[in-house]
DNA sequence: GCAAAAGTGTTAGCTTTACACCCATGG
DNA sequence: CCATGGGTGTAAAGCTAACACTTTTGC
């Protein structure tokens, strides 16, 4: 008797430097194997564990994938068309996680792992595009309420990195002086007495985030974990 | 062998007055009569059709219990903790839904079925308060950047009945003056000619909403069925 | 000094909020 | 004519966006 089977997928983001120098958002994605999509790249996961909570299953299938390691991971949303598969019924809970920098330097690349820019996806199986397109669109409608892009910086940052995580997810240009000020009102940044020296121009300020507040505001559902 | 059990649950709200007159946000809800939590009040649903698409399932649970048609229905999470049933890992994609007075009134109740309002209820199968806590935080969250008020309404209403809604939904009073600004300004909500008569007071003009207009933007997803 | 990025100041225009006030109807 | 809610006007306060300007560094 066939049954539902139920997956588990990620859609990673990181932020790459394109050929211009501008940042860009990236995601990996792997090679299928086997039919169905042979030889099409799809998002990193597998099925569901027994035994494990669906954002630990979602983290392990991603490390064990690609060895990163996410800043933030949240649940995107439940894809569950009865024809999304041509091999039978699965509902894929889908995650989406921002990873530092760093950590997508060091990822496993190789034949059947490859990063690939959000904006310029080739054709993906199953229906991966639709979930990476709306996956890009919570990010970016989040970035403009909630404090994730600190999930793309390390401890500590100047405004002006905070200030290229926001222009490269929103694929557009921001007032340096006015940013300053939205930022500055926020209590959840504060401002730190180091400086960086070594650029040919007046060293910036570092900031870094209260770690008391939290990143994004998920209501009831903040608690958990 | 044990496998992971889906199933597709809905938190449904409507608009009730309340003994006071105004109104208030209301649910029904589904008295369990097995065991684990026989007795208890839970969230209708069941597990999930091999052949229908989830939003597909929970309209029609939500039916078969209730008599209810949503006028508006949206996926809200898939709860999945391993713990959250004593019997077994279940996997629970919940949808919320909103429907029309009317509809709430003529809606099945009986010793199984009954409305509960929804700020106090009583303690629930499973992992359901929670569930609901976060239905009633979407809700109202979205209300402030979205149409949804509409679903609560008829096909034509006036604008103090759609602040009526808002009202209760927030669970605070709104400026009438800054408030009909506030809608007159927006495309999606167009006057009619007609006015209701009958009232001890000017004849308020009645609304509508272009229905050309969508009442959510999910994005990417919006699209879909 | 000069280039470049950090950081500050200022202002016009828009939005929000609070509240005064007039309008149309039933009783 | 009065009570009631419908509907309009208006001004203060706050926020946003654009951009001029000063500061501090490396070369």
């Amino acid at each position: 008797m066939p049954g539902i089977d139920l997956a588990v997928s990620t859609v990673i983001f990181a932020l790459r430097p394109c050929a211009d120098g501008a940042a860009r958002v990236w995601l990996p994605l792997v090679r299928r194997t086997r039919d169905p999509f042979a030889e099409r790249w799809a998002l990193p996961g597998g099925v569901a564990d027994l035994d494990e909570s669906l954002s630990a299953t979602a983290a392990r299938k991603l490390f064990e994938t690609t060895a990163l390691q996410p800043a933030y991971l949240e649940q995107l949303y439940a894809f569950g068309e009865p024809d999304r598969s041509p091999t039978g019924r699965v509902v894929s809970i889908v995650y989406w996680a921002l990873v530092r920098a760093e950590q997508a330097e060091a990822s496993t690349v190789d034949d059947n792992v490859r990063w690939f820019e959000a904006d310029a996806l080739p054709e993906l199986a199953f229906d991966h595009n639709l979930i990476v397109d709306y996956a890009l669109w919570r990010l970016r409608t989040k970035m403009e309420y909630s404090r994730i892009a600190h999930a793309f910086l390390g401890e500590t940052f100047t405004l002006s990195e905070l200030r290229q995580v926001h222009e490269a997810v929103l694929g557009k240009p921001l007032d340096p002086a006015n940013f300053r000020r939205q930022v500055e009102s926020s209590p959840a940044i504060v401002r730190t007495e180091q400086h960086v020296t070594g650029g040919r121009h007046r060293p910036p300020r570092l900031y870094r985030y209260d770690a008391d507040i939290e990143l994004v505001d998920n209501g009831p559902l903040s608690a958990r974990s």
